[in-house]
RNA sequence: AGAGAGGUGGCCGAGCGGUCGAAGGCGCACGCCUGGAAAGCGUGUAUACACCAAAAGUGUAUCGAGGGUUCGAAUCCCUUCCUCUCUGCCA
């Protein structure tokens, strides 16, 4: 959510901003101005009001203790008729309140200077490419057939379980899963990230600070009975560790990390692009979170992209590295950069990371503040990332790493598979 | 799930219809004292919003949350959430 101030300040460099997004924002902020000229206008009419009312108050008890009921009662009249209109501006008050959260909770965040304009995900700028795309041999499989032959994923009894897109991962499918959870939290905590097992639910509260709610209610799995929502990621709980938390300086940078397994509905999207691991209800992730300094938060993201692009030539995927333009860019985020893997068997990039920063648009649903040397609340930043999700990385090493006789284990992998092929 | 107790400032804790944004203590900050420290003494110590060009200042709201009674609520009533103790159930 933007801050009312900065909108107050400056609208016109909001509206062009958003403009990348293929968005024209100006109905909307002008929307948003007039209910915050309104809002205002009509607290101060409500505080004079109670400010009266309450200096009647302290007269009539003052009247009363000195026996002069008559007088009081008089004032008492007058008492009761600023009540009645304190209920009214209340009422307004209360209104346009709502009116004007529901219009900020529908301004996406304003992007980053370097975000480039741009309709849709082909207008993402590449910024980095590295690794060879390895010649695979001639009878090379996707990743569903390879699952299926070395007997690592079964799609089916997921279905007959749960349904489809919640596979069973078996024997060294399931060990290989175990393995790159192990090796992305021992890489992350290297790197001074603090891990951290949350909830795998989250109460609504948690849903609006990070913003899932309310725009994309409809992608989360949730229980009534007890009003909670199966993570989408674990940015939902781990930032939502800060709501309300005011920081002090000294506690910047923090890091998180935390694996969980994430829950997505992902209603309306089937087709051949969506086989196998490529698009799954549930999937396991490691997150990467960050609460910054402002001044010091696109440095921070820089460092998580170098985090991450560390773990991909580690493992010694292909991948690339895009810059999101304003058309693809999400929601909530001011700078997105997504890193994809080639996948050779399928001939296509699958992501497989997205890191963002949020700048203040998370934090002030959050209410994430730290005092700044003067002693006053700012604003803090919050970034995330993934390192990495597992799905499509799994299916980039049953690809990428096939040969005729199995499938090779990166080297990297290899203490923590404890196996160094599937055959 | 049932019975009981309770939720007050950074923390502990008093207040149980007016003078309470809230005693007292701890902590913290600054000053005095000291060769330096401790102790002692003094001063200060919440957040949000509105008014104001801004600072100063003023006003309003906030004693878990929401509603009600009252001229007036931390204090009374209702609803709800949470915590603790006991009982039950359970990995």
């Amino acid at each position: 959510m933007l801050q009312i101030q900065a909108i107050r300040a400056q609208e016109d460099a909001i509206i062009t901003a958003l403009k990348k997004r293929q968005i024209d924002a100006a109905p909307i902020v002008s929307k948003i101005l007039e209910a915050d000229q309104l809002r205002r206008a009509t607290q101060t009419a409500l505080d004079e009001n109670l400010a009266r009312a309450n200096k009647l108050a302290k007269e009539i008890g003052g009247l009363f203790k000195s026996g002069k009921a008559a007088e009081a009662q008089v004032l008492k009249e007058e008492s009761a008729t600023l009540k009645e209109a304190s209920k009214t501006l209340q009422a307004t008050l209360s209104e346009v309140s709502e009116t004007l959260q529901d219009l900020l909770y529908t301004l996406p965040n304003v992007p980053h200077e370097s975000v480039a304009a741009g309709k849709s995900e082909e207008d993402n700028e590449e910024i980095f490419r590295a690794g060879d795309i390895p010649t695979l041999h001639k009878d090379a499989l996707p990743h569903w057939e390879l699952a299926k032959k070395y007997d690592l994923i079964d799609f089916e009894l997921g279905v007959k379980i749960a349904g489809a897109g919640f596979p069973v991962y078996k024997g060294k499918g399931a060990k290989l899963q175990r393995a790159l959870i192990a090796y992305f939290l021992d890489k992350n905590t290297a790197a001074g990230y603090t891990e951290i097992q949350p909830p795998l639910v989250v109460n609504e509260a948690s849903g609006y600070g990070t913003g899932q709610l309310p725009d994309k209610e409809g992608q989360m799995y949730y229980m009534p009975e007890d009003k909670l929502y199966l993570i989408p990621t674990a940015e939902v709980p781990v930032t939502n560790i800060f709501r309300d938390v005011v920081l002090s300086e000294s506690d910047f940078p923090v890091k998180y990390t935390a694996y969980t397994p994430c829950f997505r509905r992902e209603a309306g999207s089937y087709g051949a692009h969506v086989r196998g691991l490529n698009r799954l209800h549930q999937f396991d992730k490691v997150e990467i979170v960050q609460v910054s300094h402002p001044e010091a938060s696109y440095e921070a993201l820089d460092g998580m992209v170098h985090h991450v692009k560390e773990i991909l030539q580690e493992l010694e995927i292909p991948y690339r590295i895009l810059r999101l333009c304003g058309g693809d860019l999400g929601f909530t985020a001011a700078l997105t950069f997504d890193f994809e893997l080639f996948s050779t068997a399928q001939d296509r990039w699958l992501e497989i990371s997205s890191v963002s920063n949020f700048e203040t648009f998370q934090a002030n649903r959050l209410k994430l503040r730290f005092k700044d040397a003067a002693g006053k609340s700012v604003l803090a930043h919050t970034l995330n990332g993934s390192a990495l999700a597992l799905p499509r990385v799994l299916a980039g090493i049953l690809e990428n790493c096939q040969t005729p006789e199995g499938i090779k284990i990166p080297k990297i992998l290899q203490p923590y598979t404890g196996f160094d092929m599937i055959s």
